[in-house]
RNA sequence: GGGCGGUUAGCUCAGCUGGUCAGAGCGCCUCGCUUACACCGAGGAGGUCGGGGGUUCGAACCCCUCACCGCCCACCA
């Protein structure tokens, strides 16, 4: 009678597991960190990229939970002072975004709802989407401490920008001012640099004539100078048109003036060193209010600037005859009026570069308008600093370059949005125009430089960027500014993980707020990953419809399966392209798994003795498994290595082979024939089976970061079993990470010397078309002593893996056709069916085979180049391969 | 206009500081006795590591160059 306690289902079924797991690692609260740091423990600290409160999980949010998971798991297995602390962004523009279309078919919009009525409804919307995405993480299996669930909306985050903010402010780091910044006339806000994307379009080029003023002030209908523009609705804001001062075309015309059309404008003509003679006409309209360049250039020159496009860019009251059109609307009607009046020299499609609104698509358009900015270029320097000496290290290195430029080049920060959804910026004006900056809740007492009281003040009703708050995140949620325990015990943190795309929005301004307001890196490491693509490598989009929705498949095939098809055979910063061929590999997996440990469980001899047979010396290990406890060894060694350098793909693929290629296709082969064997003593098979269930016990523990839902499942079915096995821990979770062990170099050798004599006979038996069933002679030739005893040794195993029988070693007599080179000898297999095979032919084969190597070793240790030059120990492993092909061509002769 | 990455078996990708590095998974071909697993097992075919040049005793790996593909940064109207 079996003694074991549950029977394993015929067919891994994870929609039936994994809840329930979840739930035993929630329920015993495996996912907070100890109450006490454990003394001596080293800390690692992961910060994730909060995702944002209105957000579903997308395939990004997946492979980023999983590498985090697979990370934060494997350090508090091994102990480590552990803290992955949750949360979710407020997201502004995304937010309203959302919103906006939400109430709009509700029939409302931002405007016909007000300030204070829109947040409400915002606040409404976040308490019904802001649990989503950290159920959808739950399904993942992600472990974060859920406890300590922050929110960069909730109060902690809200003084943290409060106090951060007013000491930029009293650093001097922060200015308001006049700039022109870029707008998005849909979005109703400034939007930063990094949110205005550029993309090449083709659009048109036109030329147009502004006619030369006449001395009596009137334009001169027969003199004009050209100018070219790819928005000529600007031509409204002109102020100036420009030359270059050695262009000899123009030479005679600076300093006189142009007359714009339809307002009749003067503009002088200048000579500015910014123009390009080659591009257009060589002349160029100045219009300061709604181009980076021409501002830049109306600065030098004193020039006005004349906005002419409101907030949603449609022409203004500035504009004459055009205002209240749409800006493109006006284009085309200005174009109409320059063609009809001869005006128009040229139109021509031109390829050109268009700033649109990273969230909306709209057109940006850059606009004159007061804000709010950081100077940025001292908290760069130690940002920047700090990557060059190494206090921070990014992976992989490549990005550094990256995260150097940026930093070198940076412009200052505009943080303020005209948005409602944020954090509104603390700083209050007075009717004097005086500006308080204050980091008290309740806002400033009075006006910090003539004393009004705080009933005169008015708040700034802009609100921050959102990755301003989001850039104190890895402080804000420790309890800073206060000195807290949490700050003390998990800040600086250790990992950063993310996707590149976010390196400059988020990783770089963590890195300058975390060094201002800290005084340290905010982190050690910065751990980039690529993206996630489609098949044909286009991005997932929605539009494209080409996305793979995480959740979906973690109903169909598991959070497990998922989690390996993310990480296997990917490599840190590289985009890679998700496939179904690769989520099937992570569910074939996962199977594979359970049904190794079905083996396990369902083989257990009833009659195993409660003392544990493999430590009391009543049985030698067996050399199969001295093979697999020193193959274990090495693939923990290996994953130790791999986990702690972050390189998750190869981590992966080292977990993958030892299961699968060493325990399951050797390991659990050869241990079904000392199992089942019957001459095998009771406590032989008892110390077989044991030897297999603590190796399954190691891979699983292995495993666990990974794929954590089968693993803790069969963790638990193999402590139910064998409580001795899971003794240390009930829950793998929380298990310990498997011990290095010792490699046993006398057993891989001698074993990997059987698996190729079982491997070559195999190989024998295709070709020569042996069935399957069929049992065929096999004689060995082991001309040494040494040879004989290793092959004895292990002959049972040879016998039943290439279904060999009778085996003889050695001797004389009869030797069947077929044979190959085996580490014991040649190995001759004797099969009814050889004749199928040309025996000749084959040898002649393997024996040109082993010549040419011959050749090409004894050539290259000729080369007094190679035994000269070459290191001792290069020499001497080609000249053991020498020896070992010699050998291998006499066995052949010596056969004939 | 700068900068970066990629180009390795039909496909998707690993290959660390040059010396069993020519690999894995999928796909393909052949076979399938065997109660862990056909979401499987055994065996096999398939690549002059994008092209050219160089350094070296030796290069997929270092240098130069060219060609594609992709990405990032950038104020040419």
């Amino acid at each position: 009678m079996t003694t074991t306690r549950r029977e394993l289902a015929a067919r891994y079924d994870p929609a039936a597991v994994e809840p329930a797991i979840y739930e035993r690692w929630q329920a015993a609260g495996a996912f907070r960190p100890a109450p006490e740091p454990p003394p001596g423990a080293p800390r690692f600290v992961i910060i994730q990229p909060p995702p944002n409160v209105t957000g579903a999980l997308h395939i990004g949010h997946a492979l980023t939970a999983t590498i985090e998971d697979t990370l934060v798991r494997y350090h508090r297995m091994r102990g480590d002072d552990t803290l992955w602390l949750p949360g979710v962004d407020h997201a502004s523009i995304a937010a309203q975004f959302v919103l906006d279309r939400i109430i709009a078919e509700e029939g409302e919009s931002r405007a016909s709802l007000g300030r204070e009525r829109y947040l409400e409804r915002m606040w409404k919307f976040i308490e019904e989407t802001r649990d989503v995405i950290g159920r959808q993480h739950r399904r993942l299996g992600a472990s974060p401490d859920w406890d300590r669930e922050r929110f960069t909306m909730d109060e902690g985050s809200a003084r943290a920008v409060r106090v951060a903010f007013k000491r930029l402010w009293d650093a001097g780091h922060v200015y308001r001012g006049e700039a022109l910044v870029n707008w998005c006339p849909r979005c109703l806000t400034t939007i930063s640099d990094l949110e205005n994307v550029h993309r090449d379009e083709t659009g048109t080029i036109w030329t147009i004539r502004y006619h030369l003023e006449r001395p009596d002030g009137t334009p001169d209908p027969d003199a004009w100078i050209s100018v070219a523009t790819t928005r000529p609705e600007t031509l409204l804001g002109d102020t100036a048109v420009a030359v270059h001062p050695d262009d000899e075309r123009y030479r005679g015309l600076v300093g006189r003036h142009a007359i714009l059309p339809f307002l009749a404008r003067r503009l002088p003509i200048l000579a500015d060193e910014a123009v390009d003679r080659a591009f257009g006409t060589g002349a160029v309209k100045i219009t300061p209010a709604h181009d980076q360049d021409d501002y830049a250039l109306a600065k030098r020159h004193g020039l006005p600037a004349i906005t002419v496009l409101d907030e949603q860019a449609r022409v203004n009251e500035a504009g004459g005859e055009f205002a209240g059109l749409d800006r493109f609307d006006a284009r085309r009607r200005i174009v109409e009026r320059l063609r009809a009046s001869g005006d128009l020299e040229d139109e021509r499609p031109h390829e050109m570069v268009v700033g649109r609104c990273d969230r909306c698509g709209t057109v940006s358009e850059p606009r004159l308008s007061v804000q709010w900015f950081i100077r940025v270029k001292p908290l760069a320097e130690r940002a920047l600093a700090s990557v060059t000496e190494g206090r921070t290290t990014i992976l992989p290195a490549r990005f550094d370059k990256e995260y150097a430029h940026w930093m070198e080049n940076i412009h200052d920060w505009a943080v303020s949005r005209q948005l409602w959804w944020g954090h509104r910026i603390p700083a209050w004006f007075c009717p004097d125009g005086h500006v308080t900056v204050s980091d008290l809740p309740a806002g400033p007492e009075a006006c910090a430089e003539c004393g009004r009281p705080a009933s005169e003040l008015t708040q700034e009703t802009d609100i921050f960027d959102t990755w301003f708050s989001s850039g104190l995140w890895p402080f804000s949620t420790l309890g800073w500014p206060d000195e807290t325990p949490d700050m003390q015990r998990f800040y600086p943190t250790t990992v950063m993980e993310t996707g590149y795309d976010i390196l400059f929005f988020w990783v770089a301004r963590m890195m300058m707020l975390g060094l201002f307001c800290t005084d340290r890196e905010p982190f050690d490491t910065v751990y980039l990953h690529g993206m996630i693509r489609a098949d044909g490598g286009a991005k997932m989009g929605k539009t494209k419809g080409n996305t793979i929705d995480p959740l979906s498949v973690v109903d169909e095939i598991g959070a497990d399966a998922l989690r390996f098809a993310l990480v296997s055979g990917s490599s840190s910063g590289h985009d890679q392209k998700l496939t179904r061929a690769k989520l099937d590999g992570g569910r074939n997996f996962s199977t594979k798994l359970w049904n190794a440990a079905r083996f396990v469980l369902a083989n257990r001899p009833a009659d195993e003795p409660d003392a544990d047979p493999g430590s009391d010396g009543a049985v030698d290990a067996s050399l199969p498994v001295r093979w697999l406890r020193s193959r274990l060894a090495d693939a923990v060694a290996r994953a130790t290595r791999q986990l702690d350098a972050l390189d998750l793909g190869a981590y992966a693929a080292t977990v993958y082979d030892v299961a699968w290629s060493d325990y399951c296709d050797w390991f659990l082969e050869v241990a079904k024939v000392d199992m089942r064997r019957a001459d095998a003593s009771p406590a032989e098979r008892a110390a077989t089976w044991r030897a297999a269930a603590e190796g399954l016990a190691v891979v699983l523990r292995l495993l666990h970061p990974l794929m954590p839902f089968v693993t803790e499942e069969l963790w638990q079915a193999l402590g139910e079993a064998e409580p001795e096995l899971t003794r240390d821990e009930p829950l793998l979770i929380t298990a310990g990470w498997p011990a290095p062990g010792e490699r046993d170099e006398t057993a891989e050798t001698a074993f990997a010397d059987l698996a190729e004599l079982i491997r070559g006979v195999r190989n024998l038996r295709t070709e020569a078309g042996t069935p399957a069933a069929t049992w065929a002679a096999l004689v060995v030739d082991a001309p040494d002593g040494e040879a004989a005893d290793a092959l004895r040794a292990g002959l049972r195993y040879v016998e039943a893996l290439a279904r060999a029988r009778p085996i003889r070693i050695g001797g004389a007599g009869d030797r069947p056709e077929l044979v190959a080179a085996s580490p014991f000898g040649a190995a001759w297999l004797g099969i009814d069916a050889a004749g199928q095979v040309d025996a000749a032919a084959r040898r002649a084969t393997r024996l040109a085979d082993i010549e040419g190597n011959l050749e090409r070793l004894r050539r290259l240790l000729a080369d007094p180049g190679f035994s000269g030059r070459a290191p001792a120990a290069i020499v001497a492993r080609e000249r053991d391969r020498l020896a070992e092909l010699e050998e291998r061509r006499r066995q052949m002769l010596a056969e004939g």
